[in-house]
RNA sequence: GGGAGCAUAGCUCAGCUGGUUCAGAGCAUCUGCCUUACAAGCAGAGGGUCCUUGGUUCGAAUCCAUGUGCUCCCA
């Protein structure tokens, strides 16, 4: 069978991903084995596949991977969600462009094109996935507004409406006038940006020309406004007590009030107070029963309460307003201003605080136990230092706005009788049966009923996505949720570790009254080379299929992992994806020259063999036990590396180059098959990190079973090994780099053989384990040990065994005492240091005894070594 | 404005509760090599005031304080 020698992923990636799935090697279902299971965080309907996605996907399948060739039942469960507001967004739009208004459709006729564009677009994330290597369950795909986990959202609703944790009221929210809904905290983004700040002066009722001047960034809002506000203590205003202004244009007259709210250091230390659109003024209209006027329309146009410029935009309003407040002499001046202004996550629109009718989740009782699952570990993250973060927000937790104005989405199971009175209930047939009863109204009909237009917040539905997906909600005693949940590890970003993670934990306790997940891994953000954000809006990333198409998915795979650690954003460079698709290569041709070995059955097993056999087993088991101990601390780009360089350094560059026979000689068996064994278990180790080659090369090693894949094979532990094998061969290394550095400086061929004597000292014994590998390995007549210096050689020392080269030629004394005079110099200045430790009384009195023993050794071999050095020049001289 | 975190080689990062001349890895760079698996490779080499200044200690990249710079979160 030929192997060509450059490694084309392509074909291996699509015939193994396809194979993996007739096999049926994703699928899990409960049991007797332990299970480990992942839960996606759903990415929306609307998304194609991104780098953050790359990255957080990848280590999910490393994870799971890993889990199952550990004899885990793993189970991946994949799925997306609903993304309300912005697939609303996107179906609005395209309808548009069909030249459908939404506003002309029905509810029932925007949701059917609603889900026609979601079976259209929705699943191209989860086909994307695939190139990936994705081990995911897919029988089990879920999304969040299908059937179960529709009517658990429904039903948890219902649940906590009855306990008392939702309420509906009138609440200042974020109001998108685009979307036209309100929106959390949580997807406001603050940008600053240049503004002005406008310095106002109103009238003092009932004065000839006495002002008060206020600043503002807002002048829109003062038709709005309805007290001036100053601080109790500030003496510029206090003689304005009990008296009252004009609003400038209306006025409207309003009172002056103080109060310990306002910064007496900004603008003019004395503040107009609009409630209805300010979120610190709503709670100081509150405080002082102030009237609240809301002077817009949902769409941001003013509304009548304004009086003036009725039905036009804030942000011309804006422009108009100050024109006539100037012509009316009311601009006492014009400040350049830096202020933080929110911005809608989906939209980019700037939110408009309103006050609305709104329901609510009560969080503080949710919140607390959330809280302490995590600071007490029962919930680990990985890196522990976000558990500031999240006990930070948590203990400032506010109630949790849930209601959407939008259609897409589960729709709010509450009903409102004729008088306004609430009914909350899983149909309105249902609703009308409890509404007789509360209300003592038994004529009710459910015609008579009108269910709430509005929706929940996606999050609503993403809190319960772990017992969602296992259905746990609706039936919490069935056999998924009680063997799959809690789930392992979520592999999330930290973004989102309020708006998900928290809630996930929230809902946990409360439902299943268990934790959600037992490990939480935050990966970073991907940025790009000079350090930004990933963003479609900057264009600064790379598309990932076609990433994959050119480095390979283990290439891009092994790229994203090398350098991320958990927690820490990841500089992205396709520079990462070469070195993966090289190392790739490397596995590749490494399976060439095995492949290309005749072994012949009656060959003896050479000493170099057998000596190399048993160094590589004690390297792999010794580097075996730090793997674990890695993954446990969820080190991935640490682990990867370690079996990069195994694979690569040890496996490749020393052991391979050990064993192999001379040209076109055959092997012997027992080192052939120690060598297939080594390599497979090899492949088993990276198989988490590039499924695809180390699947192809498993089945070009041996000759498989239909089902003998690598993808579900055992990974092997650790056997007993030979520590002292490692130790001696880290010498030999020594032997053959030293023996390298004299080919090179003297311009010996590797062909020409030379000779090597060595000479030990201190009365220790020759090990000549390792002496048949060096003599290969370096092109050498046989090794001789010697009791006297060889004259006329080239020599180096390795702690104080000497080494000698004879040459045929002449022999450079001076450059020899040159060498071995800075060494010898060296050595002795390193004795200097250790000499001042040890006789430093104080250093003998308190530092640990095996500390000062250490101490001890390093002058014992020092002294020796110097010795052996002086000879050697003494000798030459 | 409040809080948190970070600062080690050109880049990305290791360096656990102080103790080998403790300063390390990968990549990049440089120098040799087309050596019969691999130039997507092989063999070597160079490269750092461990941000500053103090302190604790027999001993500090590591602990404490100050300053500087950067990042994130909250307002």
């Amino acid at each position: 069978m030929e192997i060509p020698s450059k490694y084309d992923p392509t074909a291996i990636e699509s015939k193994w991903y396809s194979y993996w799935l007739e096999q049926k090697f994703f699928r899990s279902v409960p049991d007797e084995r332990e299970p480990y299971t992942i839960v996606i965080p759903p990415p929306n309907v609307t998304g194609v596949l991104h780098m953050g996605h790359m990255l957080n996907n990848t280590i999910q399948d490393v994870l799971v991977r890993r889990a199952r060739m550990q004899g885990k039942n793993a189970c991946w469960v994949p799925g997306t969600d609903h993304a309300s507001i912005a697939t609303e967004a996107k179906v609005v739009a395209k309808l548009k462009e069909e030249g459908i208004e939404k506003s002309s459709l029905s509810r029932d006729e925007f949701l059917a094109h609603a889900w026609e564009w979601k079976e259209k677009h929705g699943g191209i994330i989860l086909e994307q996935l695939k190139k990936l290597g994705a081990s995911c369950d897919w029988d089990r795909t879920c999304f969040t507004m299908d059937e179960a986990r529709y009517d658990s959202v429904i039903n948890v609703f219902i649940d906590l409406y009855n306990k008392g944790l939702i309420y509906r009221g009138v609440r200042m929210v974020n109001w998108d006038p685009k979307a036209l809904t309100a929106l959390s905290d949580e997807e406001v983004i603050y940008k600053e940006v240049q503004s002005k700040l406008y310095y106002v002066r109103y009238h003092v009722e009932g004065t000839e020309d006495e002002w008060v001047t206020i600043a503002t960034t807002r002048p829109e809002t003062i038709l709005g406004d309805t007290a001036v506000c100053y601080h109790p203590e500030d003496d510029r205003f206090k003689h304005l007590t009990g008296k009252r202004v004009l609003v400038p244009l209306l006025n409207r007259s309003i009172p002056m009030i103080s109060d310990e709210y306002v910064d007496r250091e900004f603008g003019t230390g004395c503040l107009k107070i609009t409630p209805a659109h300010d979120v610190n003024d709503y709670m100081i209209g509150q405080k002082y029963n102030l009237e609240t006027i809301d002077i817009f329309n949902d769409n941001g146009t003013l509304s009548s309460k304004a009086q003036l410029y009725v039905g036009e935009d804030r942000f011309d309003v804006r422009k108009k307003i100050v024109h006539e407040l100037k012509a009316a002499g009311h601009i006492v001046k014009i400040e350049d201003y830096v202020n933080k202004v929110g911005y809608s996550e989906r939209t980019d629109e700037v939110i408009e605080p309103k006050l609305s009718m709104q329901w609510f989740l009560r969080m503080p009782e949710l919140a607390k136990p959330a809280l302490d699952v995590v600071m007490n570990d029962t919930v680990k993250f990985h890196p522990d230092k976000f558990k500031n973060t999240y006990r930070y927000w948590m203990e400032n937790v506010r109630d949790w706005c849930i209601s959407r104005q939008l259609w897409w989405g589960q729709r709010i199971p509450a009903y409102y009788l004729p008088t306004g009175q609430v009914v909350v209930a899983k149909s309105a047939d249902e609703a009308v049966e409890i509404a007789r009863k509360q209300f003592n109204k038994p004529e009710l009909q459910a015609g008579d009923l009108r269910q709430d237009e509005d929706v929940l917040d996606t999050w609503f539905s993403s809190w319960l996505w772990p017992i969602s997906v296992f259905d746990g909600i609706r039936y919490p005693d069935n056999e998924d949720i009680k063997y799959y949940y809690p789930t392992n590890d979520l592999i999330t970003a930290p973004e989102i570790l309020f708006f998900w993670v928290a809630r996930m934990i929230m809902a946990g306790l409360e439902y299943p009254k268990e934790i959600p997940f037992r490990h939480v891994y935050l990966t970073g953000i991907v940025r790009d080379k000079i350090g930004r954000k990933m963003s479609k809006s900057l264009g600064n990333s790379p598309d990932p299929i076609h990433l994959m198409e050119k480095y390979g998915a283990d290439g891009v795979r092994v790229g994203m992992l090398l350098t991320s650690p958990a927690g820490n954003d990841l500089p992205f460079d396709e520079v990462l994806c070469e070195q993966g698709r090289n190392f790739s290569n490397k596995v590749w041709n490494a399976l060439r020259l095995v492949k290309g070995w005749k072994v012949d059955e009656n060959l003896p097993q050479p000493d170099y063999a057998a000596a190399s056999v048993k160094w590589f087993d004690a390297r792999w088991n010794e580097t075996l036990a730090s793997i674990d101990s890695l993954y446990n601390d969820y080190r991935l780009s640490e682990v990867l590396m370690t079996v990069y360089k195994l694979t690569w350094d040890d496996f490749c560059s020393w052991y391979l180059e050990m064993i192999k026979p001379g040209f076109q000689q055959p092997m012997d068996k027992t080192t052939y098959d120690a060598t297939i064994s080594f390599f497979e278990e090899l492949m088993q180790l990276m198989h988490p990190f590039m499924p695809f080659i180390t699947e192809e090369i498993w089945h070009r090693l041996r000759d498989r079973q239909e089902n003998d894949c690598i993808m579900v094979s055992q990974l092997p532990g650790q056997r007993e090994y030979n520590p002292a094998m490692l130790e001696k061969f880290a010498i030999a290394e020594e032997v053959v780099m030293a023996l390298r550095t004299i080919r090179k400086e003297k311009n010996i061929s590797f062909k020409e053989k030379i000779g090597l004597f060595i000479r030990k000292n201190n009365n220790e014994q020759p090990d000549l384990t390792f002496d048949s590998v060096v003599e290969k390995l370096c092109n050498l007549e046989p090794i001789q040990y010697v009791d006297e210096k060889v004259s006329g050689a080239l020599s180096f020392i390795i702690k104080s065994t000497e080494f000698y080269v004879p040459l045929g030629h002449q022999l450079d004394t001076e450059a020899e005492i040159t060498k071995l005079t800075q060494e010898l110099e060296y050595t002795r200045g390193f004795l200097k240091t250790v000499m001042v430790k040890l006789s430093n009384e104080r250093f003998v009195a308190n530092a640990k005894p095996e500390v000062v023993e250490i101490e001890r050794k390093k002058q014992a071999d020092a002294e020796s070594r110097i010795k052996v050095l002086e000879e050697q020049i003494a000798a030459l001289k």
